[in-house]
DNA sequence: CCCTGATTCGC
DNA sequence: GCGAATCAGG
């Protein structure tokens, strides 16, 4: 079999992953074939995802000699996407240092405050449970009555 | 200091 | 278009 051949269903998985948060390095292992982070984000890249994600801004070239060389790595990492609900007296389940990945992650009240939580409810898509992540991954722009009518499903 | 993500270059 | 190296930030 090829060694690395971007096909749809890889590309799919990698898309999957990268959306739940993964890691590029967790995302290379998942896919293996040889397929490295340095792989998976270039893949990344093209694919257009890569802005949303910590990082760096935009600066000077890089990118010198290349001698045959691997840099494996491991570890876990969690920076999804950020909502903020302008009204939110109501607490969650889970707390920033609490919060499991299989749980949402849409925040109760202001970040910083003592009473700052998580929704906690089981996670089924991205980061969010399906209430919110109907909010969190609204495609298009809503109406504010929707918009309103969706947050007040906290 | 280590880890992760982003950007750019070479093939 | 793919992979690797390098840089920057946390």
């Amino acid at each position: 079999m090829t060694a690395s051949a971007w096909t749809d269903d890889r590309i799919g998985r990698l898309k999957t992953l990268w959306l739940e948060g993964q890691t590029a390095e967790q995302i290379a292992r998942d896919l293996a074939n040889g397929i490295t982070r340095s792989a998976v984000f270039g893949k990344v890249h093209r694919m257009g995802l890569s802005a949303g994600r910590s990082g760096r801004p935009p600066k000077r070239p890089a990118a010198g000699p290349k001698p045959p060389r691997l840099a494996p790595t491991r570890s876990l990492a969690d920076r999804p996407v950020d909502a903020r609900p302008v009204v939110a007296t109501e607490h969650g389940l889970a707390t920033v240092l609490s919060v499991r990945r299989c749980q949402c992650r849409w925040p109760f009240g202001e970040p910083g405050a003592a009473d700052f939580s998580l929704c906690g409810q089981p996670v089924t898509r991205g980061a969010f449970c399906a209430s919110h992540a109907a909010v969190a991954y609204r495609p298009a722009a809503d109406t504010p009555r929707t918009l309103d009518r969706l947050v007040r499903l906290n």
